[in-house]
DNA sequence: AGTGCCGGTCTCAAAAAGAGACCAGCACTA
DNA sequence: TAGTGCTGGTCTCTTTTTGAGACCGGCACT
């Protein structure tokens, strides 16, 4: 497998041809996502076909896990408690699948498996990373959204 | 309702004072989380919490679409075909209910609703932006990513 | 009087997720 | 030597979520 230094673009880092870094011609976008699907859904979508993998239940505290440092497949379960073992797998298995997460099996006596991010796995957590740190910011904000909205639906 | 003017936090535009821009402690962050939920599972997990919201497979879509102008509810339907009535309705449902969405009826004749981005939507968009523009720009990694992996299993 | 648009809800079928039993192989212990 | 535990899974069954599509009332237009 070649290396090939990871050139991966990361967003607001350089000049992006006809992506602004604002939501500049955002309807323009979705028209052109509309067209190249030749005109019935949106199957091709890039940003669908990227978001699905992120958007598990899971993923993305797995690639948050995984970021920090690698892990084996025992140590996630027990970080995750609440995670199913069949879930994990799966998870797992898909961001490796899209080129996220690299998998390495250790030759120990009980065989252990290490789950850890690939270079393009680093560069997306680059971009999910924006959307955790204003999950904690705020937080908050959305759960009293929630709990007005429920309040006034009563 | 009180207007209260948008306070929402931007991601690296201030100081943040306990979470860095950059991955630092990611891994006491885990166990605080885990601390916090009460050493039992990740249900209070604020990024759980949140990315839950976004994670769904029409969310990220309506999100792009409504950040562009407001829609009404046929003109979502129309703009991706592929979504289910029922599905359009629940996720508009649970993004207003997030505090994302404004939905408000027009008295016409047919009478018309309109969904638009509350200032807390827009902030949100902001951080998820970033995730966008990362899928279109390595939208053919993450495709090359999959070819080779279904490949290599065959 | 008939047809269509509007924004939904309702029902039923299919897909995905969760819970938990089961597995092989080796190490350590009794 | 038999029993126990750890490893990383898979298999089956049940529950939840999604998808497809019929149905609705009310008004405008023909």
């Amino acid at each position: 497998m070649a290396v090939k230094k990871a050139v991966f673009r990361e967003v607001g880092t350089a000049r992006e041809p006809a992506v602004d870094s604002k939501i500049v011609n955002l309807r323009t976008k979705m028209e052109v996502y509309k067209a190249i699907s030749g005109g019935g859904n949106f199957s091709n979508c890039p940003v669908r076909d990227v978001i699905q993998g992120v958007s598990g239940k899971w993923s993305s505290l797995l690639m948050m896990a995984l970021a920090e440092r690698p892990y084996r497949f025992g140590e996630l379960r027990r970080l995750v408690p609440d995670i199913s073992q069949r879930m994990l797998t799966q998870t797992l298995y898909d961001l490796q699948r899209d080129g996220y997460v690299h998998r390495e099996v250790f030759p120990t006596k009980p065989p252990s498996v290490e789950y850890s991010l690939t270079d393009l796995g680093h560069s997306m957590f680059g971009a999910l990373h924006q959307l955790i740190l204003w999950a904690e910011l705020n937080h908050d904000a959305v759960r009293e959204a929630r709990a007005g909205f429920d309040a006034a639906q009563a």
